[in-house]
DNA sequence: GAATCATATGCCGATATCGGCATGCGTCAA
DNA sequence: TTGACGCATGCCGATATCGGCATATGATTC
């Protein structure tokens, strides 16, 4: 009989890949282009197999895509598994309501950005 | 000496407090109107002291606010503390394309509800 | 095939939760 | 004051991570 589970069983959601600050901080430095596993280490100050277990977290969940070049494997952001938490939180957008036209500001920013480009 | 952290000190962060799945129903059930303790528990199938503790984590990250009213604390949304998660997630709408277009009708929904009001 | 480089996995100790239970604390009514 | 009610806290066992290290797996070159 099981009793008293220390976290429901989350891996494998976005909600809880996020959660991990040093996890986090990978798919923004992917956003500057795509890069292999050590370089990744590198430059947010983990180890090898420190990046490569948290790549495979963000992987399952759909926060990052990988190909295979050469003897690298590289990896790039692949934001779409972040769309529904984009879209949990902006559920609340209406208990902002002082900066609720800001996000309609920024929504039009961002859609000029696109259009431009 | 210390080595092997479990998870960082996340706790007080609203990353960590929206990854626990059953702690992310609260703010839901909230935006319904403003309830006390025991009623939380009760439709969300919890004990009330799992409430109380959620509720507290919801809390100090700025998710509930609440205000006493006799011997009752009737805990309300304030979802304030979800904002920095909203925009984070959305500084990557440049990598869902696809289906931005749906983002700023979804906002304009919301803008049209709210001046409907 | 052997050596080498890049990455993934497995094992480990330390630790931060989570849920259940009992109990403490605060408020109101009689 | 005493009792009843609503809620918060403390303690506990079970467990899911996280980071570090060593090592296995893959791929390329010689």
């Amino acid at each position: 009989m099981i009793l008293g589970m220390a976290r429901a069983a989350t891996t494998s959601d976005v909600f809880n890949a996020i959660a991990e600050p040093q996890r986090r901080q990978i798919p923004v430095l992917l956003r500057g282009g795509e890069r292999p596993v050590t370089e990744v280490a590198g430059e947010l100050g983990m180890t090898q197999p420190g990046a490569s277990k948290h790549l495979r977290v963000l992987r399952e969940v759909g926060l990052v895509q990988d190909r295979r070049a050469g003897k690298q494997r590289l990896y790039a952001p692949d934001a779409a598994g972040l769309r529904p938490v984009h879209e949990w939180t902006g559920g609340f957008a209406e208990f902002w309501n002082e900066s609720f036209d800001r996000l309609e500001a920024y929504v039009q920013d961002l859609k000029q950005t696109r259009d431009e480009e």
